[in-house]
DNA sequence: CTAGGGTTAG
């Protein structure tokens, strides 16, 4: 820097005309003493831009005042920690350092562990102990280790971290409280709670701050029980909770979605004279939102006497997520700052309860008026709002629309744009965005073999399955649900017992529920209705609806009249609301020639007041999602889209298609036992509707909210062979590809 | 002269 050029801060006469300081006359006793009130040093403190700070840097190298190592590091370490951090220029000026102290070295570590870049924490770290062991220079003490613990915990380096841990033991270090304490919050957030815990346990003196942070450490690791168990062994220890153990267990019992705990939480803070704060009554707030009391949240958020952004996006959650659609668009209005976490609470809320629609509708919004920049969430929701209407031409703008802006593709949104090409139809710009990403993390992998599994893929699922291990990536439970259901699709039943054998003792996962109820629908499938029971005998936990539905699906298949009312009756008792049980069954009897029964079922169902779910399928046009219910004729292009119907069937029926009548009868999913009902299927009217206005060369792709019925299937096969196109058809469960009057299903469904 | 724990959108 061109010292000389730059111009002075200005100070109190006589200082500027003061000489150098005389080092060399000062004791080393008195010599901190007398800096530390050097008038340079206090304007240091009170500097509050870095330009200040870089005049009062030529003015010490002028005045030698630099070379006193408490003034410098008191220099630093303004550069280092102040709010108006420039790390890398108290690094240089680190460097230009002659005699760097503990305290010097402390003050970068610590910078840089809570900076973007926590490596050069380590690296610096390391660097220090080198210099020790060959020159003899500072050691690192019992201030260093926090700083560095905390590095490996932003890292998630547990290989790092436990080396450290093993230093502080050798250093002698092991019962200093602060230590430990980030050790435990290191274990915690590198998902090792077992190892956390053991910490914990083996302080001998445990402050506040060792109690949150193991309780923040099951907390927010999923173990809200245990986090809340020690909650209430803490106050048995003598010690008094304070406002950040009452954020750790509001986070607790946020996840648990538990109302009343909660509700008592909020009374205990008051009656036990814990000092509120705006970040205490964010958590509140998030906890009234998400376990579903908007009204105890928008009680809280009127008389809060101070808010921010926080406290205002999460009231903008509460209501969005309870479907008070039109106070959160008012609350969204109303807010100071509409910034972009306004808006991807607003999309991602919509996303998450089922409105995907709406999701898109604000996405267009944000869009149209400009007001705020999209980030990686703002795309992550919107693509999973695309991937569940299906709107693939929205979601293949936003891949364009990363690539023209530059926008990092994060794993994150690599994983949902593979997600949005598979559940859009186009299994190829799927495979295209997973082979051009090369960090591939386990949801990666994992949502490439969902993509697989739900085209019909079952061999290539497996073997991308067996490349993910050569790579290195550990799979996760996730991870075998998506396998299984692969098998599943593909009828790949040994294949699908081995895996399901080898989760616990191989890869250590227990299998869940979900393993259970893709087992089941395997063997069910498969035939093997007995083995299917015997495994249900077997679960260590209770059976969720999915199980029996899973069952009863097989029945459906098999006709076992038998197996599917003792699965049906099971089913109701978990879910009397289950109209897909009473469909389900009712098809069993229907196919087994049982109308009696058939009759005397949907009499129940009128009885319970259960209206089934309404078939419903869409399809995208130029952008635009066009939906279609059964017997739909509110389309503006309804006339052509019937006349085009029309003409498919006499096409159809001159090539030997004969309408199969007993699909009407099992078909009570999609409408009333009529026999035309049967032509009017949304799936054929979305298909005829694709028909008409798509050209030849663009695939018909259609989304459907229940399962396709044989019928359907059958009219689907052959239009793809009578009239040359492919029909991309996603149901329920997955997807079936007609191409020259084949499916990709294999009639396996 | 320094240290550890916490709230919002995937």
């Amino acid at each position: 820097m061109a010292v000389t050029t730059m111009p002075l801060v200005s100070l109190p006469p006589h200082h500027r005309a003061s000489p150098p300081p005389p080092t060399t006359h000062i004791t080393t006793l008195n010599k901190d003493r007398y800096f530390s009130n050097h008038p340079t040093v206090l304007l240091i403190n009170q500097s509050s831009n870095s330009k200040q700070l870089k005049q009062i840097h030529a003015q010490m190298l002028r005045n030698g005042l630099f070379y006193d190592p408490f003034s410098a590091s008191t220099l630093i370490s303004a550069f280092a920690l102040s709010p108006l951090q420039d790390i890398d220029y108290a690094h240089k000026l680190f460097d230009e350092m002659p005699e760097p102290n503990v305290y010097t070295w402390n003050v970068l570590i610590r910078a840089y562990s809570s900076s973007q870049t926590p490596i050069q924490s380590l690296l610096m770290f390391t660097q220090m102990i080198n210099l020790y062991k060959s020159c003899n220079e500072v050691s690192p003490n019992k201030f260093t280790y926090p700083f560095v613990i905390k590095a490996a915990a932003e890292l998630l380096d547990i290989r790092v971290g436990k080396v450290i841990h093993g230093m502080v033991v050798k250093m002698s270090l092991g019962s200093d409280v602060f230590i430990l304490n980030s050790l435990i919050h290191f274990y915690a957030s590198c998902g090792h709670l077992d190892s956390a815990y053991r910490v914990f346990i083996n302080i001998p003196v445990r402050d506040v701050v060792s109690w949150n942070s193991i309780i923040t450490g099951f907390a927010q690791g999923d173990r809200a029980d245990d986090a809340l168990r020690l909650f209430h062994e803490m106050q048995g220890d003598g010690l008094r909770p304070d406002n950040v153990t009452m954020m750790s267990v509001l986070t607790a019992c946020t996840k648990k979605l538990d109302l009343k705990f909660g509700r008592w939480v909020h009374s205990y803070i008051e009656k036990n004279g814990i000092r509120g704060s705006l970040n205490l009554n964010n958590a509140l707030l998030d906890m009234y939102a998400k376990c579903g009391s908007v009204e105890d949240a928008q009680k809280l958020f009127d008389k809060m006497p101070e808010k921010d952004i926080v406290s205002w996006t999460t009231m903008l959650v509460g209501y969005a997520k309870s479907g008070h659609y039109i106070a959160a668009r008012r609350h969204f209005e109303s807010m100071p700052d509409q910034d972009i976490a306004a808006w991807n609470a607003l999309i991602s809320a919509y996303e998450q309860s089922g409105n995907p629609k709406e999701a898109l509708a604000i996405f267009n919004e944000l869009q149209l008026t400009n007001k705020a920049e999209p980030d990686n969430v703002t795309l992550v929701s919107t693509l999973s709002a695309c991937a569940q209407v299906g709107a693939m031409d929205m979601g293949g703008w936003i891949h364009v629309y990363i690539k023209k802006h530059n926008i990092k593709l994060s794993r994150h949104l690599i994983t949902s744009l593979i997600d949005m090409y598979s559940k859009c139809g186009d299994l190829n710009k799927a495979l295209e965005v997973f082979n051009s990403s090369d960090d591939k993390d386990v949801f990666i992998w994992s949502a490439m073999i969902a993509g697989l599994a739900m085209h019909g893929h079952g061999r290539d699922a497996i073997e991308l399955f067996e490349k993910m291990q050569e790579a290195n990536v550990k799979p996760n439970g996730v991870t075998f649900t998506n396998l299984l259901c692969a098998c599943s699709h593909t009828g790949l039943l040994q294949e699908g017992r081995d895996f399901f054998k080898k989760m616990e003792p191989v890869y250590g996962i227990t299998p869940g529920v979900k393993h259970y109820a893709c087992m089941v629908d395997m063997l069910g499938r498969a035939g093997h209705l007995e083995e299917a029971i015997n495994l249900i005998k077997t679960m260590p936990m209770p059976p969720l609806a999915s199980v029996y539905g899973a069952l009863l699906g097989a029945c459906k298949l098999h006709g076992n009249v038998e197996v599917a009312e003792q699965a049906s009756a099971r089913l109701l008792e978990l879910e009397p609301w289950n109209h897909g049980a009473y469909v389900l069954l009712s098809n069993v009897y229907a196919k087994t020639g049982k109308w009696d029964q058939v009759a005397s079922l949907r009499k129940r169902m009128k009885d319970v007041g259960l209206k089934k779910e309404p078939g419903c399928s869409s399809i995208e046009v130029n952008g635009v999602v066009h939906e279609f219910i059964v017997g739909d004729n509110t389309h503006t292009q309804s006339k052509p889209i019937y006349g085009k119907l029309n003409e498919v069937f006499e096409k159809l029926k001159s090539n030997g298609y004969e309408p199969n009548r007993s699909q009407v009868l099992q078909c009570v999913e999609e409408e009333d036992m009529q026999e035309q009902a049967l032509h009017l299927h949304s799936e054929k009217l979305a298909i005829a509707f694709g028909l008409i206005s798509l050209k030849q060369s663009q695939p018909i792709r259609v989304m459907k909210n229940l399962r396709v019925c044989g019928d359907c299937h059958n009219v689907a096969k052959l239009i793809s062979k009578v009239y040359d196109r492919e029909i991309l058809l996603r149901d329920r469960y997955r997807f079936h590809r007609f191409k020259a009057g084949e499916c990709s299903c294999k009639d396996y469904w």
